[in-house]
DNA sequence: CGATTGCCGACTGTCGACAGTTTTACCACA
DNA sequence: TGTGGTAAAACTGTCGACAGTCGGCAATCG
């Protein structure tokens, strides 16, 4: 073999259709082409989607256990609508992660994950200006992940990426409204700045700051979405 | 209808096949009949269960979300096995919601879950009396379900209920040491008592004495269950 | 003798079909 | 017009079958 410039492999592996269908689903919702509360029909999907049940089912299943859907026994599955009280669980559970894996990086704050975070909020940054609304909650979710990631516990961060897919939903249905970019770009910098400062003290007020922000602008824009389901 | 002590139709019900596959496996898996590492076979699983193996198969997945089993794409599924290193992450994470709980609730804490919460305690040890180590793990866990209930978030308590079965996992592997019923009772009045005082530094302080002693008792049972997967 | 290639069995991913249940539409009747 | 009951339609839960893929084994080549 004298090809040096092999990309590594994981070019090729196409997703199952169940992924596929998951990927479909998570868009549409998130897109609001389902409205909360709306309830999907196996049949329909697969009709329209071009593919039988199994893999309709299966990406359900998923979407069910990150909380987008809902199943109900010989029902089917709805869309999850989320009340008030569910859209506070989610922001306080949220802090409940990320208030734990601040605390974890205080205490290992490399140079690597220095350089990494510093980077991707220039990324965010860059993504607010351009004013790319949907390329903007990812790099934000993208940050986020860093951190927990930089926070050393595996496990933390499947709670994190399981909960992100109810975040996007809830920002991405409620607040239309663009936050402007150097407020995006100054919270995140307190955060760099409370974790260069090595105390959890700052870290733990940064962290509820950031995090208390995000929930206001998010519960504000709407007393509640969707009702029953 | 005359009858008026009918069963409140919970009774009834009975659950799905993928539900009952689901119990089944998880019981069999904490019990290790099947062994960390293990290859579960979708189609031996539908022939010893007497069920075709679209209900096994969702059962796998609900178990995969659950964190008892890993898929490997057209290789099927593997018993989890928890390395050192991920043992330390699920009690990690445990301190991490739990800490979280304990705040929320000392904030909350009515009579009624002062009641309920003392009653359990009681329950536990009374199972901790009678020697019988599944049911006392069973009412540890329930006491902190409790806690997490009271607290008031219903997504900290999902995520504490897919957690438990990892849990669950690592001290039925684990601890065969039944540890003396006093040891356990003390470590809960503790918190009970943190909780009467009101201070979130008590709270704070029990818990994480409390975790950690569960903490240790497992870590110091083995350094490595199992190895890969 | 070691490494590579091709074949074989086993298994997963996917499909279409059937049965029981829930929902809806409709009609008789007050 | 409103109500109650019945029948049809639609849907989910479950099943067995087929095809493509993966791992292991044997035959082949260096």
């Amino acid at each position: 073999m004298v090809s040096s410039t092999v990309p590594p492999k994981a070019f090729i592996q196409q997703q199952n259709l169940a992924e596929q269908v998951a990927d479909y689903l998570t868009q549409a919702i998130v897109k609001q082409h389902f409205l909360p509360g709306e309830r999907l029909s196996e049949v329909q999907l697969s009709r329209d989607l071009g593919v039988s049940r199994a893999p309709v089912r299966e990406a359900a299943r998923l979407l069910e256990s990150r909380g987008l859907l809902i199943s109900k026994p010989r029902r089917g599955f709805f869309v999850r609508a989320l009340n008030a009280v569910e859209l506070e669980d989610v922001f306080d559970f949220r802090l409940c992660l990320e208030r734990h894996a601040i605390h974890c990086l205080v205490g290992r704050y490399t140079p690597d994950a220095q350089r990494a975070l510093k980077q991707q909020v220039e990324v965010l940054c860059e993504a607010a200006i351009g004013n790319d609304g949907t390329r903007r909650i990812e790099e934000d979710l993208q940050f986020h992940r860093l951190m927990l990631h930089y926070a050393g516990n595996e496990r933390l961060l499947r709670a994190f990426n399981d909960l992100s897919h109810e975040l996007r939903l809830c920002i991405t249905l409620i607040t239309k409204t663009h936050e402007a970019p150097d407020t995006i770009a100054t919270s995140h910098f307190k955060l760099l700045d409370a974790l260069d400062s090595g105390s959890p003290e700052a870290c733990r007020e940064a962290i509820d700051y950031h995090i208390g922000v995000a929930r206001d602008s998010v519960v504000k824009g709407v007393g509640e979405i969707g009702v029953a389901y």
